[in-house]
DNA sequence: AATTATACAGAACGATCGTTCGTTCGTATT
DNA sequence: AATACGAACGAACGATCGTTCTGTATAATT
């Protein structure tokens, strides 16, 4: 078996690192097991966790890539819309596309971390706040500027409005995917477009 | 050490439940370890797993414990309000009630569970969705209900508001948890409010 | 009072966990 | 051509996992 040329020793660690994605987002960043990914990939597990150090490591890179992979499939396609609502509507009909093209085969990823970490101190919990909170400002400005533009009404505060679409999408996609009813995604898209005051379309 | 007397059995089985459900709030159900709760409680690890069988019928009876609690916190004192709409505010109202006052260490049980069985099969999983589809049931009971009684639109779908509530709840519930802010279920509060066409209050 | 049943401890099992170590071997540098 | 570097392997580590078996002290039954 030949060694890996210096060239393809990137691919190959973000070849783990996806493969750990999806194993993690049906077993939870806690559920990643060393020898499990190992044997996946085909290699020792002192060759995997070589790569990253220790195990904590290999997860805080799992959640990163997590983290790539749904700004990709949700906040760059909304881009092209024009900030404010019209922007909330495209990241809402992203996301909810995300949800049902099971870009990750565990359901969001996000969610199963919050909920693993939402009550566990540590440097992952840390990372899983971050993201969340970032999340929630990217949803907050838009919220504020759909407002100033008189999309929403001017009592309503954005944070609640991003912080509303947030527990929707996690809790509903939890929910949908648990009852495997595909309507449970139907009434999300629903619940979010109410709380954006759109028609339900 | 005297041995229990057979009128403590069902106790000493029960007090290991209730310290598997604080343990598994914070863990989850698959992050209970036998050798733990077994330290936990001052007993080995053979005496404590013979009296359920295997880890799996400890699992589900923690599960089982888990719902009485939140029965007993949320559904149980609701009860007196009339139904309908009436009935939903006060589940509402000991709903966040439950979740601020922490009768859960780690946040949420069934979110927990639901979130770790939601892509793997099995028993657990069998008994969780079990579990969603009656607390969904109850909801969509009392919705049909208001509807009925001219308290929410006619063209409202009842499974919908219920989805929407619990939606909220688990996802609201976990993210305010794990953001630290208390405004979460005030958000969270509001947001179910607003589905039910309640004021803010 | 003798017997049966039960509840638990203690030890051990095979498996798997994350991690460390020394070694090998392909690639890159000098 | 000689050397240095780094990726990956295989073996082994101590710890812990769930489970099984045996022994024993107690409670319940006869």
């Amino acid at each position: 078996m030949p060694r890996r040329s210096s060239a393809d020793v990137a691919d190959s660690r973000a070849t783990a690192v996806q493969a750990a994605v999806d194993l993690a987002s049906v077993e939870g960043l806690e559920g990643i097991t060393i020898g499990r990914l190992a044997d996946q990939l085909s290699m020792s597990k002192s060759g995997l966790i070589g790569r990253f150090g220790d195990k904590e490591a290999l997860q805080r890179a799992v959640l990163a890539a997590a983290v790539e992979r749904f700004t990709d499939a949700v906040w760059r396609p909304a881009q092209g819309a024009p900030t404010g609502l019209p922007r909330l509507e495209a990241i809402v009909d992203a996301w909810i596309g995300h949800l049902r093209a099971g870009v990750f085969p565990g359901g969001c990823f996000v969610t199963t971390a919050s909920v693993e970490y939402d009550a566990r101190p540590g440097p992952l919990r840390d990372d899983v706040v971050a993201v969340v909170e970032r999340w929630l400002g990217v949803l907050e400005v838009e919220a504020a500027a759909a407002r100033e533009a008189g999309d929403l009404p001017p009592d309503r505060d954005p944070a609640d409005v991003a912080f509303e679409l947030h527990s929707l999408a996690s809790g509903g996609g939890v929910a949908g995917r648990l009852l495997g009813d595909a309507t449970g995604l139907d009434r999300t898209r629903a619940a979010m477009r109410r709380t954006l005051g759109l028609r339900p379309n």
